[in-house]
DNA sequence: CTGATTTCTTAAACTACATTAATGGTTTTG
DNA sequence: CAAAACCATTAATGTAGTTTAAGAAATCAG
């Protein structure tokens, strides 16, 4: 499988492209292999990459004042992940991005991304149909925080995520989850139980 | 002040249309006011609509088996919405959308909206920054809900909404925020009292 | 391979917020 | 305009989830 087989194949999940624009989006990425544990964004720094997840895992998370780490998204294979709202307003990023795992990446800049909607429109379409679906994920998760206790939302995660994240610790589950890994324990535990 | 001056200058913040285009954009809509209370979506209904708030104001809102509500936003004058998982997926409405006050909105089917990305390509670079700032604002708010305490969340509400939203009420606010009216009141007490 | 660091679990004490219930105020409706 | 329904507030009591702490298990660095 080409490196970018992948980002193709997403791609085509909403449009059709000719070769030349094919071609040409391809040479608006660049590819980048990311070690475990290493970022591919801190707080603060300036958010220049939309990045595509080729292969491994991303995880974003929010640092707070008080220090506790809360985990915005994993980002496995075949998603898109930056800190959005610094990469589109060009601000310091909120957010820290690193790898969970050997990861994959294939990034294209706010520069190139400008230039490929006015060159290939059609991409507009894409990110449309990608923001909204973003969207739409986000609300749903508002309302599950709102609505359903941390056991609910825990099944919920199990439910949404496949074993594929393995590499990935209670700690970060249950900063995902919005409880301290303490509680995720006993969650799990009476789980196991009942 | 035309009854569609408002949507043109709204879409003008991010793509600038010929005289045609917008012709035809308007002939796509619908206008309808909604009197207080009234519901333009109820749970379970189909949402065959996109609705632009050009006066007074909608509230959207889940409700959980439990028989709670839980509001998902409040759509000011000058906001789009919709239950969006619903309308994009033709899908069975989870959410109410219920004017807080008397309403006047122009609205665009799906059907029609599918043929303005058609006719009007633009638009999808229209929609598409709009759906990217609902998409960071919904992310936000997550990391609000994950980090903050619920008097925090408060001033941040309070912060963000202007006092034009006078006809909402505590328990609405509470239902915003995820915590009961009960609670919302503590809060507003020592908030006075400091 | 080994000591050091991090992770997971358990438990006791604590706190933010929920529940229930009662009261007075406001809005709705016939 | 009066009765009914709903809303906001206060207070007592209850609970989901936090904090702190400590030990056992896993992971990491040298």
């Amino acid at each position: 499988m080409k490196h970018h087989d992948l980002i193709l194949k997403n791609i085509a999940k909403h449009i059709t492209l000719e070769k030349e624009e094919t071609t040409y989006f391809l040479s608006l990425l660049e590819s980048k292999t990311v070690k475990s544990k290493a970022y591919i964004l801190k707080e603060s720094e300036s958010c220049q990459y939309l990045n595509f997840v080729n292969s491994g895992t991303l995880r974003a998370y929010f640092l707070n004042k008080q220090g506790k780490e809360w985990t915005i998204m994993f980002a496995l294979k075949d998603w898109w992940v930056t800190d959005m709202h610094c990469f589109v307003k060009e601000q310091p990023a909120m957010l820290n991005i690193v790898a969970t795992e050997k990861t994959e990446i294939l990034r294209i800049s706010k520069i190139n991304l400008d230039l490929l909607f006015t060159e290939v429109p059609k991409f507009e379409r894409f990110f449309r149909i990608l923001f909204q679906n973003a969207y739409i994920r986000e609300q749903v998760r508002v309302i599950q925080n709102l609505s359903l206790t941390a056991a609910e939302r825990y099944e919920k995660f199990l439910a949404k995520y496949p074993q594929t994240i393995q590499q990935v610790t209670q700690k970060q589950i249950a900063s995902y989850l919005g409880i301290t890994p303490e509680f995720l324990s006993i969650i799990r535990n009476r789980r196991a139980k009942a």
